[in-house]
DNA sequence: GAAGAGGTAGACAGATCTGTCTAGTGACTG
DNA sequence: CAGTCACTAGACAGATCTGTCTACCTCTTC
């Protein structure tokens, strides 16, 4: 019943027992604009997928912009309550937790499901003068690395900040060249990679 | 009058002296998607900045779809030629040519059109079971990659090409945070976790 | 000077977009 | 039983989208 979420955190099945319409809209416009792109999905294909009425999803957003908001503040909390709790399974010191940032990304990028991170994916499709999504797209990578670097500091490391904004480096880096090239392998190249930034600091450890 | 390109590879001032409408369509379409993002950014108004007709773009290029596949052949193109070029300039070894690439990415992040790259972007933002934007892509990777897998060679590297694509990884994670951050720091942050994977190289040179 | 190449201006068709609105349904509550 | 709440179905408005078409203009070349 209480059981860590072994799922990666992309919008599973579509939802059986009937949740609340918001929350069935939520979840239909995170698979349908992961997919296709935000801009390439219409609402009338949100409300169709998520079965719902199109004043529901007006009462509820306001407006497709909202909705975009909103999806991406679920698929980040998702992606950070699975992510973070994926590091902090298990056994071992702060420096097997950092190694385990990558297996855990290669999982994620073996699902079938896997479309790029939702983030980089929303910023890269739109105005970039625009300061929405980009605000809450550093929120949630602030958290993240917030974290990353809570155990850099842990594990000993000279300049943790430092360390976890280069392992961010690799992280966004696998994560688009596992989107262009549907290869999970992506995943280990940077765990090698992540290594020789853990070098330094096994050497001082 | 055959001096090397010392302006990063965007598409410029809105080029002077009547260039033929192929072109000047090209280079609106160019500036308008990287900027607004494709799908958001409609024939007219790509015409409207090229100051032709709309007949003339279809009768060049048969679709915006068309023209989109355009646009990338020619911004990889003069991104590769810049970049490569860049990399070859000057003195030094392999090592030192390698070590170009980050303040290189640097110069290309700080300028004001800097929206990203372009590829990445376009993939985003379409049906990720597409496969034409990313066959253009995987080609303009592997030309880049290529080069810097020769001089990796060059430089002694135990296993070449896993050093090219480790640092494709950190030359994508950074533009990817150069374009969310709008902070041309991600270059130096680059440089640094090159370093470390340069470390082992040079003990073994 | 006729023919053709390459281009312009812009109307048009038909689809699709966001967002609003009306009318009605069913469940729960005082 | 009346009222409220959450929702559905779908018409509608008005803008915008891609792509086509006609009519015209202006060079160059034979």
């Amino acid at each position: 019943m209480d059981t860590i979420a072994v799922s990666p955190p992309l919008a599973g099945e579509p939802a059986a027992g009937e949740a609340p319409a918001r929350e069935r809209l939520i979840e239909a416009a995170s698979r349908l604009f992961c997919r296709y792109g935000i801009n390439a999905v219409g609402v009338d294909t949100v409300v169709a997928e998520a079965g719902t009425a199109k004043a529901t999803l007006y009462k509820a957003f306001g407006s497709k912009e909202k909705l975009v908001e909103a999806v991406l503040e679920r698929e980040g909390r998702q992606w950070r309550d699975w992510f973070l709790a994926g590091l902090d399974a298990g056994e071992g010191g702060a420096v097997e937790r950092l190694r385990r940032i990558f297996p855990l990304l290669g999982d994620w990028f073996a699902q079938d499901r896997f479309y790029g991170c939702p983030f980089i994916n929303a910023i890269g499709e739109h105005d970039k003068a625009e300061d929405r999504l980009r605000a809450i797209t550093i929120a949630h990578k602030k958290a993240v690395l917030g974290r990353i670097e809570s155990l850099a500091m842990e594990a000993g490391a000279h300049d943790p900040n430092r360390l976890a904004h280069q392992l961010g480096l690799l992280i966004d880096g696998a994560i688009v060249v596992a989107m262009i090239s549907r290869d999970p392998g992506a995943a280990r190249l940077a765990a090698e990679a992540a290594e020789s930034l853990f070098a330094a600091l096994e050497r001082s450890a």
